[in-house]
DNA sequence: AGGCATGTTACAGG
DNA sequence: ACCTGTAACATGCC
């Protein structure tokens, strides 16, 4: 599940292994992804050096040295592969596992690198995309110009959050996930964010005391930090690329364990699932107010 | 067979 | 024009 963790670990584990690394071509498998690559626009690569990779919110950006950058998003079930000189292929995050004979048939754009090397793009549900953009004004793309803070930066605090809401009516959980209130938390992080800090989802924000506010804030960064860490997960150390094995949903403290005993050692009560906004919501109604 | 799934955004209504 | 909530997108799994 790609929320802001791990799309961070995947740029950190790819960054060091495409650097500098020139795109020969660019071999698309199925153009449809949520926006139609096309194929004459994309060629333009062909011969251009992959400098960096950088960051926002959920969106990756992959510089040329050239005007020309690649944004990817991999939506909900987007994966990049590596596949090294001697043909081995590498994951490059811990939230998936490779299995060779059942991804082949979602592997749907291949950027052929230099010396045998190739990224791949591989997304079962095609919710995620690739575009290409130029560098001097790909800030103000559609995409990324609405995007809120960034949860880790600094100016992402208390009076920030105090602005944000003054004046808006919505439940805390639907704030959490706008992405243009703070931008890089989905439906998993937002859930453990809220168990965590005794809030329960359907709060209306109008009515949050300052301290909830704080915890809050003081909990989303904890969490992501941790969870950038350790590779992705939220508590266990997974590795991104030896091969390392875990099942990390059995971590969570809230998200997926419906009917099951909340995680807080002191409390018998059974975990929650409600729909808020059309998604699932898990919370304790003992340990969450 | 029907419900569910990690994300984004177009759109309708206020 | 702004704010909010809903549903759609594609596909597989249980």
């Amino acid at each position: 599940m790609p929320e802001l963790p791990e799309v961070e670990v995947v740029k950190r584990s790819l960054e060091k292994k495409i650097k500098n690394l020139i795109i020969k071509k660019v071999v698309i498998n199925d153009a449809n992804l949520r926006y139609k690559i096309n194929q004459q626009e994309i060629s333009k690569l062909h011969g251009h050096k992959i400098k960096k990779i950088e960051r926002r919110s959920k969106f990756l950006i992959f510089k040329t040295e050239k005007n020309l950058c690649i944004l990817v998003h991999l939506g909900m079930t987007g994966k990049l592969f590596f596949i090294d000189k001697k043909n081995n292929k590498h994951k490059t995050s811990f939230y998936y596992e490779i299995n060779e004979d059942k991804d082949k048939k979602y592997d749907r754009v291949i950027f052929l690198l230099q010396n045998n090397r190739k990224l791949i793009y591989n997304d079962v549900r095609k919710f995620g995309f690739i575009k290409l953009l130029k560098t001097d004004k790909y800030l103000n793309c559609s995409h990324l110009k609405i995007l809120g803070l960034e949860p880790l930066k600094n100016n992402c605090n208390f009076l920030y959050f105090k602005k944000y809401i003054s004046g808006r009516i919505r439940r805390i959980k639907d704030i959490l996930m706008d992405q243009k209130f703070i931008s890089g938390l989905g439906n998993i992080y937002v859930n453990e964010i809220l168990f965590l800090s005794g809030v329960r989802p359907q709060r209306k924000v109008t009515r949050l005391k300052d301290i909830e506010i704080v915890n809050i804030l003081n909990n989303m960064k904890k969490i992501l930090r941790k969870s950038i860490k350790v590779g992705g997960s939220t508590i266990k150390d997974f590795s991104s690329d030896d091969g390392k094995k875990g099942d990390f949903q059995q971590y969570f403290n809230v998200y997926g364990r419906e009917g099951k005993k909340c995680s807080n050692i002191d409390c018998n009560e059974k975990i929650k699932r409600i729909v808020i906004s059309n998604r699932a919501t898990f919370f304790c109604k003992r340990c969450q107010k």
